[in-house]
DNA sequence: GATGAATGAGTGTTCATTCAT
DNA sequence: GATGAATGAACACTCATTCAT
């Protein structure tokens, strides 16, 4: 990673700054544009554009269209996570469940559908974007799949969560719910938010549906 | 000239149906092709290829690749509502839910994992696919997600499902919880099966993930 | 030509006769449809079905698509020149000139504006259908050019035409003075007819535009 | 970034200009290849070839093939009639007549026959042609049209030229007569000039052809 | 470092022609 | 002889990437 870096690193410091702080402009523009059209559809004319910038200054910053989108995914992928390994920190299983759940519903309204793809990422049925961007969603989904999983597993260790079943079947209904109702509200436009529905989530997920007595 | 034409209709039954079967070889072959590929990766030449016809050939039973992808999603989805359908008549709510998620999950093994597009719709997160084989897979899964509510609406009708949160947030975290078991069986590329996971969902749905004590 | 003909024509001359009538037919068809769309934009498929055959049919009496095109416009030509020759026979230069005219005016309303095109040969500047119906055409026009060249060149040896000037500009004024009040016929979509022309073209050829005192 | 763009729009001419001179190349060596094979037999890749770039550079100035072919008409087109109503202003109807003539042969025989389009228009017969350069060349053949139907008009008022016939026969026998002698120079190979030949044919026009005794 | 014009490989689609039935 | 489905070469156009200015 900062291999190189080390060297003289403290010489370039201002100007690598700003190198920094204009290439996530890039990446900002990159997400609208990607966000909008997808990924196929987006032309690096289109992403230039958004930027204010020429084509050629998107390739003084980035090897390939692929690449951007994967640093753009990449990037996120880290700010969610660290948001939520933030959040997770010191709570009990069931309430970091609740908690996980509703950072990453803020994440996802605040940063746009887009990175719905991190927590969905199962839609993609192994194509398209499986190899594009991949690489980062991919860390991304397993490393929110991961951390779930501990949750999960610390839950069941406690006997606070059933054992009668695989805990990647609990994972993978939890994180599928989640989808679920991402999904949802997308195709409701957006409406409603997303965040109010944790609780709502998280009781149906410990509770199940069945009505109580 | 059109002498042999004069016959009714039934008479050209063999032929139609020849041509009938020829095509849905050829739909066969490109659901290989873009099952393993992804629609844009996958060139009319591959599916030709993979068809062992020329591309000529393709354009003689589809009008454009597009329709190709979209005529396969649509003759799945159907098979797959007609299955769906059949299976779900005549039961209750509760039982019918464990139905339905078995008849999807045997027919995503059957049929690979390109159609697991109908159930997992939300992964496509409004971009590429939303447009090509939009109108099938769209109204595919819309069609699951209908059924899905009937259901559960029937469950909480009748008293035996909660009532304090909306229907769409039962069948939001239904399907994402079938979505989520889908995609990490395809993660562990399809070993185990997917459909003895339904009894596990099913109980996980109506009781919850917490401990029974 | 009618070299192999020779061995055996009173045997098969009943069907050689179908055989050409039908052939009449196809070439009838194809007369319309590369009226209608030009030749470029006609398609085999579209010919075949105008003729109420198949595409196979129009392949099992011409070798390709040009040469369909091309004996079109031979027998046309053929047609044409006949019906020319006979007109123009045993009559003085100065009356054959409007009798070639008339009749050629004539056939152009008879079989369609397709084949002005022996006529106004001129306008295709070298190229597109110089090669194809090319020969055919080519000789046609030719050939017009020839009986016209003939009857004008009379017309001076006998001092009843100007000799100041070389026949070909003459004929080369007749003939394109005859074209344009085709084109114009062309452009007033064929209203008012073509042979009333004839007499005035004449006067005009003969006697100039200038108003006679 | 914008910031060069601020500057008022005459800044940009150096480079507008440079832009602009290229594009005159492209449409040249197209030009060329036009004439050579015609609008259908032409590929891209061989214009692309004529003008020593690539494709993609024909895209970046051009939107489509036809409007390669268009624009070049278009082009020519006012180049052609800014030339003629130069040559013809000021002049009394007759001698216009053959200023006319005499500056149309004389951009003939400068820009090739591809653009005899303009005078002979009539030769395609409704088709092919018709509709690609359609614009553009029907006009300029209809602008010609009307240039001379002005002048013969002008010329029929002042008692100069006949008024037993319609102006448009006159009109079409002269543009004819042009017609049919640029005809039959092409077939000539060029050889000998063509405006040479507009003395002869204004004599011809309003003498006519009959021997003056 | 920024620019944007040039590049050319890549692909969907058409359609004349063939040939097994 | 008729048929019409199969064939595959051909071509317009796109767009990621390069590089001279």
């Amino acid at each position: 990673m900062a291999t190189a870096r080390t060297k003289k690193s403290p010489a370039r410091s201002p100007h690598d700054a700003a190198r920094k702080a204009f290439k996530a402009d890039l990446r900002v523009a990159a997400e609208r544009v990607f966000a909008e059209k997808g990924f196929q559809a987006t032309r690096m004319q289109d992403v230039a554009k958004a930027a204010g910038v020429a084509v050629g200054t998107l390739y003084n910053y980035f090897p390939s269209k692929e690449e951007v989108f994967e640093e753009l995914c990449a990037v996120r992928s880290e700010g969610f996570h660290a948001q939520l390994e933030e959040t997770a920190k010191d709570l009990p299983p069931l309430a970091r469940i609740e908690a996980l759940m509703r950072t990453s519903f803020e994440y996802l309204e605040q940063h746009g559908a887009l990175f719905a793809v991190f927590v969905e990422r199962g839609g993609k049925a192994e194509y398209d974007l499986e190899r594009i961007g991949g690489k980062a969603t991919e860390q991304g989904h397993a490393r929110f799949l991961r951390l779930l999983t501990t949750t999960i597993q610390e839950g069941v260790d406690r006997g606070e969560l059933r054992d009668d079943m695989p805990v990647t079947t609990l994972v993978a209904a939890l994180s599928g719910a989640m989808n679920g109702a991402t999904y949802a509200w997308l195709k409701r436009r957006r409406r409603g938010g997303l965040s109010p529905i944790a609780g709502e989530l998280r009781s149906l997920f410990l509770t199940g549906a069945r009505r109580p007595r």
